[in-house]
DNA sequence: CCGTATCCCCCCAGATACTG
DNA sequence: CAGTATCTGGGGGGATACGG
């Protein structure tokens, strides 16, 4: 038990350089996917890529959410400062769903990331297969 | 409804380049999303980073992780090859898990993200505070 | 040391119905 | 159109005990 927690300072001091940066990073990763590694947050966001979106159009973007998931995506994100909501009082109502200056930034990341996964799926595909079927 | 719905074809071919990839990105990310977006996958990558560690040790640097879930993430990460693991044939025994060639390029994506999450988490904090605190 | 096997709880998300 | 309210199940994941 000691061994994991019981450090010297020396030791702490060592890691600083080259491990307690994943460590740290390990804890706000963690936080990263507790709020955007559910299930829908990161196609919603991805789908305000080009600008404004209108509720009902977003729902029939996000192939297969339901009302109650979208919604409670966009509060989390709108919560998080990352969207921003504007309701027009007008009939039949209209609200449209943007991403916030700090939302964009996210954009990048995100798109690295799906660049990524378009990449690899390839290469996924196969090793899984591989594994698969091997004995 | 015809403002967001109706375009013209010139409209749709121009959003070729820029927005069909969104919807497109949207899918790859659900399946990116399945197989990374758990709980601890992402951690334990990240954990990789540096080179091969072996079981107990990963147990120890990701914090909270009962050995049922690492077995299940390693497993899951050898079998879509990103992660490869050697046993050495010794007393005690010892098991060593690194990131395979696909694994690393992973971590470039994984890693922005991680920094993005850090130069953004103040931003967030405060934007989350500004929203609870209203009426 | 490195896992596997089993039990079980909690909560996420889908379905459905209803309001402004 | 843009949500809210409520019920429900399925599975992710923790705890624990055991095996190689």
């Amino acid at each position: 038990m000691e061994r994991s927690v019981h450090r010297s300072p020396a030791d702490l001091a060592e890691m600083d350089g080259m491990c307690s940066a994943s460590i740290e990073q390990g804890m706000i990763l963690r936080d990263l996917l507790d709020h955007l590694g559910d299930k829908w947050t990161l196609l919603v966001v991805g789908m305000l890529e080009n600008g404004a979106v209108r509720y009902s159009e977003l729902k029939n973007r996000v192939p297969g959410i339901s009302q109650r998931m979208l919604t409670l995506t966009l509060k989390k994100l709108e919560r998080d400062g990352l969207v921003s909501r504007q309701s027009f009082a007008e009939v039949p109502p209209r609200v449209e769903y943007s991403l916030t200056e700090l939302g964009r930034t996210l954009l990048e990341p995100a798109l690295g990331f799906a660049r990524w996964a378009m990449e690899s799926s390839d290469h996924i595909t196969a090793a899984r297969a591989a594994y698969d079927s091997r004995d």
